[in-house]
RNA sequence: GGCCCCAUCGUCUAGUGGCCAAGGACACUUGGUUCUCAUCCAAGAGAUCAGGGGUUCAAAUCCCCUUGGGGCCA
């Protein structure tokens, strides 16, 4: 979700610019493999009708790189900064550190590494790594303030001597997150970056190495987190809420963009529903919001049903034939769908809504089909008469304005309507809620709804 | 624990010193439309703009402090 949404503002930043650009996402994401991070990333931001000129560069968890074909240029800017001394290699146990970290945090300071073996000469060093002793890279923190300019959050300041030597690599060949991400910012020459507001921490060291290795600093925005009910950052720990999970449950990928998009963002007027188009044109750096956004999936379900409605019954059956039995007829479909196009959610819902069309048999409690008040027998004749009455409608005459024509002066003869139409539409959906009974008698057909309401009749005998 | 970021209805947000005793949308409540459900329409409830100090003729909007929440660091 949060790196679907980081796409999305690139994408609209990027389009907005109308500048030549390439896509970089960076994720920290240490539980999928690269692989799969990195497919599941493409296949949504393709279901979302984001393309790029130059395709999307590969991302992923970082902590694959090293299994990456960039092996080589990681480590020959590694063992620059090693040369010019900028890095050194650290051979403190965990042990050792943490008990470093626990005696900075009882006295209330930063807990930062304290460079003890920057110390070692190059000789100690190799010695060391002879021995096989088990190491990291570091690389020196230069003391000073440091501030940058970030484009939602304006002046961003640190002061780099609270953060202590970072490790950039565990070895030559395995660099660790904040290492690689500066070298493939400038070997793609990116220039405006633009993550998650949890990577802010991580800026100031990132801004040092490009210094040290005299590269171009890009520009920095930060978005804001979305977060979960419990106005933590949404993760999965709060359950599955990836965009592959909405896309599998029948949402629409403009409605997804659209909520995305209005996720820490806002057009400044009132309007609500924004085409791909229309956003990449209003978008805009400044509206981006500062603080955090709830993810609320209502809000999700009412803008996809928005969409729904919009759609053609053609498109819809399209979009609903995933969540139907298979082998129906298209024409069936179509029939169905737009008895429901109003009601839908999400297309997955249509599987229930619908069952009662494609069932051979209805399966309800015969007290159902009794109207409020009115017993047994009252429902029984109002059947009958809804059979006789339908049984010498004309074929052609078989649809819904012309059904309601014909019924509903009899049900306003009755005097109470339900007592004729309830048991009518119960008769043949066999559910308490559902699309009106002419509609349903249109999309049924004659034969099947007669069929229908004779074996309700029976049933209530 | 240190540093950083943030703070307007339950939620997403409008608002960049006077038009705001704060507007819209979702959700919620009520009513209307051909039985039900939904759509649609109408109405309603819901925020002393986190709190306190300033600055100013005037502050949700600028400054400071406090509080709260979050993120990163391990």
């Amino acid at each position: 979700m949060g790196n679907v949404r980081t796409a999305l503002f690139n994408y609209l930043f990027a389009r907005n610019q109308k500048g030549d650009f390439v896509l970089r996402i960076e994720d920290t994401d240490k539980e999928r493999s690269e692989k799969q991070w990195e497919d599941d990333l493409l296949e949504n931001l393709k279901w979302l009708g984001l393309n790029w000129n130059e395709g999307v560069e590969k991302g992923g968890p970082y902590e694959s790189y090293r299994q990456s074909e960039r092996t080589d240029l990681y480590e020959k800017y590694l063992k620059k900064l090693l040369d010019e001394k900028k890095a050194y290699y650290c051979f403190c146990t965990e042990e050792e550190l943490e008990a470093q970290r626990q005696e900075q945090m009882s006295r209330g300071e930063a807990p930062r590494y304290r460079g003890t073996c920057r110390q070692l000469t190059i000789d100690q060093q190799q010695k060391q790594l002879k021995a096989g002793t088990p190491s990291v890279i570091r690389f020196i923190m230069e003391v000073k303030p440091l501030a940058f300019e970030d484009l939602v959050r304006g002046k961003v300041q640190f002061d780099t001597g609270l953060i202590g030597d970072t490790v950039v690599a565990k070895d030559l060949k395995t660099p660790l997150y904040n290492f690689s991400v500066v070298i493939d910012d400038f070997e793609m020459k990116i220039t405006h970056v633009i993550r998650g507001e949890d990577h802010i921490a991580n800026t100031p060291k990132q801004i040092l190495l490009q210094e040290a290795l005299s590269f171009p600093r890009p520009v920095y925005i930060h978005l804001p987190l979305i977060l979960a009910e419990d106005r933590t950052k949404l993760s999965k720990r709060h359950g599955d809420n990836s965009v592959t999970r909405f896309r599998k449950e029948g949402y629409l990928p403009e409605a997804v963009v659209n909520f995305l998009a209005l996720l820490g963002w806002n057009p400044g007027d009132e309007r609500e529903i924004f085409s791909l188009e229309e956003l990449v044109k209003e978008f805009s750096v400044e509206k981006i919001q500062k603080a955090g956004a709830v993810f609320n999936v209502k809000r999700l379900d009412w803008i996809n049903g928005a969409y729904i409605r919009k759609k053609t019954p053609k498109e819809l059956a399209e979009l609903s034939k995933p969540y139907l039995p298979e082998g129906v007829k298209t024409e069936d479909v179509e029939k169905v769908i737009v008895l429901y196009q109003a009601r839908l959610k999400k297309m997955s819902e249509i599987t229930e809504l619908a069952d009662f069309f494609f069932a051979k048999e209805l399966k309800y409690d015969k007290k159902m089909l009794i109207w409020k008040g009115a017993g047994e027998q009252k429902t029984r004749e109002a059947l009958e008469q809804v059979q006789k009455i339908l049984l010498e409608v004309k074929e052609k005459d078989w649809n819904k304005e012309k059904l309601q024509e014909i019924l509903m002066p009899e049900a306003e003869k009755v005097g109470d309507r339900g007592l004729l139409l309830w048991p009518l539409r119960v008769a043949l959906t066999g559910k308490e809620a559902s699309a009106g009974p002419f509609e349903v008698a249109q999309a049924l057909g004659k034969t099947k709804t007669l069929q229908r309401i004779e074996e309700a009749r029976t049933l209530i005998q």
